[in-house]
DNA sequence: CGAACGCTTCGGGCGCGGGCGAAGCGTCCG
DNA sequence: CGGACGCTTCGCCCGCGCCCGAAGCGTTCG
């Protein structure tokens, strides 16, 4: 039983303690696929020694790959695995390059993607917001929509009239670089979705990044999110 | 910044994926503190080596140690670092010797302790309940008792009359064999000693498991908790 | 005070795993 | 149909890190 856990561990361990292949899953954190040959110049190695790597990340179940044509696009196998790698990328050890980086933040610090749910420092102050005007039902670990949060969503439009996300669940994500909780689980997928369809935030080019805009950040105030 | 993460993955990936060093982290997921001779025996590794392994557990944060005479004992550095070994466990990876071991459930499925709080399926429920009956306040992330759970709480006994614990703060953890979440924190910290003091839940010679009494059954039974 | 004990440090052996060049295989395009 | 392309497989090299024997250091005890 505890071997089973020891296994578990060394595994993923092992999966992880190679730079190259820590680097492909953390480009693919923003839930978009990749070919193989990209996955390879943003890891630093040739393409052979890559495809070796994604060959075991495919058979540990990190990763899944959809062949098309004469590419084959690599992208994260599950939620699950996208909030493991943030927890983990949430410890602090020491003798690391820089702690927090003191002075101006980061864009991938102010709003990104966890796999398909909004994570940073936006992602945690949208989770405060629904926890602080009592949206959530169910406290603690099962989280889902109550009808006063229902309510309020559809009336901003982030959710249509037809739809009924109370049966959506969501659960809290930690979240690296803030250190705290976001929302993670369908129904943060969900609403993430819609702030994209919406145009309130639109990627950046830059892998994970999102960007508000300004109908985004009027949209978001109204609701209460303080930036 | 993306560099820090991916070097913290590596850097932790690396710790874990050696299984000296793996069962040597489960061992002291306990909460307890052990002589190096000792997790050497356990880790299945001569003291030189084992002597290695701890040196690097300790320059990564993972443990610290206290000397005292001739002996140097070892526990985990902080309930941080059990958190994200108990999520890192919770993974399910294809091919490993035995999904959930079908049948009879072992001791430490049933009730352990996850550091210095209450995991496994009674951990589970312990949390189910407490949300359950609405004895918690808010909604997510950031828990704590609110005046019904305290007055609960205290009329059982597992809390005091002198202190106040809505202060105590409880954060949901990932628990490794239910897959689901229990409790962690300073409060589900003070709850679980409680559990102890008062002989509800004994510790088995096995680590990490831990054994309801009769009494605590009974106990437990009273405050809901259905098992 | 000397021997046993607990633990660490040093030195050297060795195997595993990551690295790339070359070659093989399927796909797309002129 | 032939060549370019995307990717994988094969073969080999090489270095990192795990391992233990021997030795060193501080503590305890008779």
């Amino acid at each position: 039983m505890e071997d089973r856990a020891a296994g578990i561990l060394v595994r993923l361990g092992g999966l992880l303690s190679e730079p190259a292949r820590a680097r492909m899953l953390l480009s693919l954190m923003d839930g978009r696929q990749r070919p193989a040959t990209e996955l390879a110049q943003l890891a630093g190695v040739t393409p052979q020694t890559a495809s070796e790597h994604l060959r075991l990340l495919i058979d540990s179940g990190a990763l899944r790959v959809l062949p098309q044509g004469r590419h084959r696009y690599y992208r994260l196998a599950s939620d699950e695995w996208a909030e493991t790698l943030e927890t983990m990328a949430a410890m602090d050890l020491p003798n690391l390059p820089r702690p927090p980086a003191r002075g101006e933040m980061p864009p991938l610090a102010r709003a990104r993607l966890c796999y398909k749910h909004l994570a940073g420092r936006l992602g945690v102050a949208w989770a405060e917001t629904l926890q602080r005007r009592d949206w959530l039902h169910g406290a603690g670990l099962h989280l889902s929509l109550n009808p006063k949060g229902l309510a309020a969503l559809r009336k901003h439009a982030l959710l249509g009239a037809d739809e009924d996300p109370r049966r959506l669940s969501a659960k809290p994500c930690l979240d690296w670089t803030e250190r705290r909780h976001h929302l993670a689980g369908p129904l943060a997928n969900l609403l993430t979705e819609r702030m994209l369809d919406r145009r309130w935030l639109i990627r950046s080019r830059q892998a994970r990044v999102l960007l508000p805009t300004v109908e985004g950040e009027r949209g978001l105030r109204r609701l209460g999110v303080e930036l």
